[in-house]
DNA sequence: TTTATATATCATCATATAATGATATGATGA
DNA sequence: TCATCATATCATTATATGATGATATATAAA
């Protein structure tokens, strides 16, 4: 099992490196799906995938704390998964890509068939 | 800001709260999403995708040391997104999903529209 | 029955990150 | 201007988790 042995299917693992994306892309998918990977983001998504909401209704919507639900939109928005808009004091979230909710269906999907 | 102050839509409150899943819904969410939230998964998923490979052979395509591959494979296994096959010495390790090449292939597609 | 090989597991360490309370910023109205 | 409200940010803490080396298990060959 070291380090330097010989491969077994040389064939194989040929078409397995073959099949890697770049590593840029490797890096961006697994920031990608870590939107996803985390309750709270989760309640947020699903929350801002039926109506536009502001930090305060999310905080309200959802009895998180304040200051947890910016930390977790500051993330969204920086990934480009939700947009702001500021009216008054409220600042206003929603989805900001077409994809989200349909990768949202995608893991229910596959949750409720594997039960 | 508080705890306990008014919301400033009831209505859109109230649809968010709808149209959240269950919190075991949630909770599996979570954990779906995860196991394509890490770089070596991801590596290992899209090798598999190619063909069927031992653990030794994930190593050598992939440049990873051998537990580090057996622990992720074991989490793969668990979550049922992986099966193994014993054959001697060695055992093979193919995707056990359907599912799992068109997530991979959707995470594909959404990086590279947000480019 | 030794020895070698392939894989799995374990314990440890380092790192990442989520939650939280406190504070800062910024807008509105008195 | 001052007070209030909504949001953002910061620092801290606790927890989760990935990588690693060492070891255990199991199969096969010598």
């Amino acid at each position: 099992m070291g380090d330097d042995g010989k491969i077994i299917d040389a064939e194989a693992v040929q078409a397995a490196k073959d099949g890697l994306p770049s590593e840029y892309s490797i890096v961006s998918l697994e920031l990608f799906y870590k939107v996803f990977a985390d309750t709270t983001r989760i309640k947020i998504l699903f929350a801002l995938k039926e109506v536009e909401l502001c930090v305060y209704d999310i905080c309200a919507a959802l009895s998180l704390k304040q200051s947890t639900v910016s930390q977790q939109l500051r993330f969204l928005r920086q990934t480009g998964i939700v947009k702001s808009r500021q009216e008054g004091k409220n600042v206003y979230y929603s989805l900001d890509d077409d994809h989200i909710t349909g990768v949202l269906l995608m893991g229910l999907e596959h949750i409720n068939e594997k039960r």
